[in-house]
DNA sequence: ATTTGTCGGCAACTTGGGTTACACAGAGGC
DNA sequence: GCCTCTGTGTAACCCAAGTTGCCGACAAAT
């Protein structure tokens, strides 16, 4: 983790995450963070909800946002994660299209951002054609992603969609069965009961809040399947 | 429906089609129209599919495509549609991405496309206004609208889905119950039992391939439960 | 050491919705 | 006329997944 206090360090942090933005001229970069303001947010606080209008486009230095739909029922699916050297293609978008958010931004670990306000996004977008590329990039991506979640939830059983994850998630990871539910739009008993399955077959370790993949290839082969 | 055959002909629709391009020139969009390609493909066919790369921008002059998702189980169900005055943003955004398309796009009447190369796509961003504007707006309706379907399938019921496709699809449509269970990735019996349940009801009145919706209101009171 | 709260295992039940199979009706084609 | 195709209605059955409720295991706080 470095520095982002300073103006220094927020350059030298945002030039690291951003390689988008090297081209832009030693003064150009100065004006940029002159008047981007730089915002940290702890873990768990809600940066943007539906209804809301948005203020700028946000680049995540530190931290990862969680960007979800919630039901009325209070239960919740993730869409996407918007990870360090990325921006957030939901606020870009309603700030030009003056439609306001159609999803929930959560913080899921402490977050440093910096907010780009609308008109430097605009002349950005205009002046750097990485920057421009960099924007077309992350909106591609975010609509393939969702485009991905549809798929999943309309035609995927939740067993493959649960072994997709944790395969994603890596061999180790720390995340209570609630949360697995919540990522997945799905109830905590029914995930206990298929991770329980999953440990039968020898393909997991259940600790509790832990969980470790011991056979990949087999989780991976499970959730080939159509 | 106008001309589409002459370079005058194609001129006139476009700018009809696009207000955003009458700030170009005479010239500049003599030049557009002379490198784009005029396409047409009549209904049913398909214009896109997952795993091929794609060639250019298309502007939808003419008829509308359908952007759906399908499972290897043959089920289908639709993301969105481009209509007469929009582009085809997925094509965009693999377009500079170098992704290739993640859904399929089929032809819902007869389509008349004009064709943006890629490089002339990039120039109109860095050059006119309206269409940077217009192209960002577009991404992020599509966002949202996929988005909305996520939202859709993770957490509500098929009958209320099914009332605000009536409702959106206007009080006459003509359409199989067979071509609504694929736009909402159903199966035909179980629609075929929700729209009987509303004629019971007295909310629409059923014909073979026909529909009439007698009581809007009825429907959108239902639509609107949690 | 006792409390309190979170986490997870277990079981009974309900429900939404898909699947299959069959019967019938209208619309042409011949 | 008959025959075939497509669209629709109906019923039996099945399965994935959500719901509720309960209980035991830990962990942190007191």
């Amino acid at each position: 983790m470095t520095d982002t206090t300073s103006q220094e360090g927020v350059r030298n942090e945002l030039l690291a995450r951003f390689p988008a933005l090297t081209q832009l001229s030693g003064q150009e970069l100065a004006g940029l963070i002159a008047t981007a303001s730089l915002r940290k947010a702890p873990a768990g606080s809600v940066l943007f909800e539906p209804g809301r209008p948005c203020a700028g486009f946000p680049l995540v230095l530190e931290g990862s946002v969680r960007v979800s739909k919630t039901s009325p029922g209070g239960r919740e699916i993730v869409l996407y994660r918007v990870e360090p050297g990325e921006g957030c293609i939901l606020s870009g978008s309603c700030l030009i299209g003056h439609q306001d958010y159609a999803a929930r931004g959560v913080a899921e670990s402490d977050v440093t951002l910096l907010n780009l306000p609308p008109d430097r996004f605009g002349e950005l977008i205009v002046q750097c054609e990485p920057f421009r590329r960099f924007v077309f990039d992350l909106f591609g991506a975010r609509l393939a992603e969702v485009m991905e979640v549809v798929d999943e939830v309309a035609f995927r059983k939740l067993d493959t969609r649960l072994a997709r994850l944790l395969i994603q998630r890596g061999p180790l990871l720390h995340a209570t069965h609630q949360q697995l539910a919540d990522e997945l739009g799905s109830s905590r008993v029914f995930i206990s009961r298929l991770l329980g399955n999953f440990e039968e077959r020898g393909w997991l370790r259940l600790e509790r809040e832990r969980i470790s993949v011991l056979d990949v290839k087999a989780l991976a082969d499970f959730a080939r399947q159509p």
